[in-house]
DNA sequence: GAAAATACGGAGTAGCGACTCCACTTGTCA
DNA sequence: TGACAAGTGGAGTCGCTACTCCGTATTTTC
């Protein structure tokens, strides 16, 4: 991703502009939401619109630029977890932290909530890092135990993303993280015909 | 909310047409989402467009017009179950209806958000209805030892919005639930710290 | 059943946001 | 260091959408 797909390298400025105009974005759909205009994106970047533009063709492929990065660094501290001494801990912890930074940063909910779709359709898309990821510590905590064995990556990655929006907009964190986290202790019993659509 | 703030009762096509812009309305935010056009949402109801500012003077209105009758249906429904013989299957059963109807309709999702919020700072807000009513239920399943004790009515808010949420983008509705549901239903253990932020 | 009051429809306005274009600047390479 | 390629900035275009205005139609009232 530091070099167009035909031809030459980028120049050196160029280089740079694209990663100011990254970490831009980043903050401002952060903070703001993705709905936010490109014009303050490329203010925030300190650059003119059309390098903006020159980068990321379209605002799609700047959001989808930027939804990557975020769920490529959340796959490194998922991976980072994978040798930890405390497999319950490593899952539970990693799962609180992703929530909690979500429900500040709106763009990460988003990000889950694409790859969570991505990881049900089994397309390896964005988000198949970080699912693997995950994958590797949801197994760890299944066991030792701490995580009841009928759940996969995948609807890991849809609780993820619904705690982080019902955090994000409604607060109580820590009482949906421990509903949720009791649920996935419990040892599952004999269906009681609760989900029934 | 069928006769203008100061004056007359409205005229009878103007009842009539109130009616059909509302229901317009919340079809087409329901499957189309909350940012469709007025227009849209016009031509739906077989209006002009200026019939529809008429009555509700803005979008935001119109919308809010919308989720209040959103929730005000749920409410109901709630109510209905208050005196079921099976307080469990009231309380789970009415989460899955929610739950299941929101994955298509989108409007719920951000009507129960709304709602959450407002449960949260207890503003007697659009959604106090909705959260009277689904105290009744919940408070029944508790005392049915149904559901655990320590939640109440925001959390259980906050996580039908996120269930929603989760469940529209990434399908898995009853697997998420049965880990909702079972973390609903667990005995509160001893803090293990697994919610820290 | 006619006058007055009310409501309707939809062309028109205003403003915003994504995206283009090109004269100008900067970096690269011999 | 000069020539040329590569990149920049931001005014301008285009399309979309919320909202207004007013001539026309419908309802109510007496």
């Amino acid at each position: 991703m530091t070099s167009p797909a035909s031809g030459r390298p980028l120049r050196a400025d160029a280089l740079r502009n694209r990663a100011k105009v990254l970490a831009a974005a980043e903050e401002v759909f952060a903070v703001q939401g993705t709905s936010s205009s490109t014009e303050e994106v490329a203010r925030k970047a300190g650059v003119g619109i059309g390098t903006v533009f020159r980068h990321f063709p379209t605002k799609e492929s700047l959001l989808e630029a930027v939804l990557v990065a975020l769920l490529e660094r959340l796959a490194a501290e998922a991976a980072e977890l994978r040798s930890s001494a405390d497999p319950g801990a490593a899952f539970f912890g990693f799962f609180s932290r992703v929530v909690s930074q979500a429900a500040t940063k709106q763009a990460i909910t988003e990000a889950l909530a694409e790859a969570g779709i991505d990881a049900r359709e089994t397309t390896g898309g964005a988000g198949s890092g970080l699912t693997a990821a995950l994958g590797v510590l949801l197994e760890r905590a299944q066991e030792a135990g701490e995580v009841r064995a009928d759940v996969g990556p995948g609807e890991i990655m849809a609780l993820l993303a619904g705690m982080s929006y019902a955090a994000a907009r409604a607060g109580a964190r820590e009482d949906l993280l421990r509903i949720a986290f009791d649920g996935l202790r419990s040892r599952p019993g004999p269906d009681r015909g609760a989900a029934r659509g």
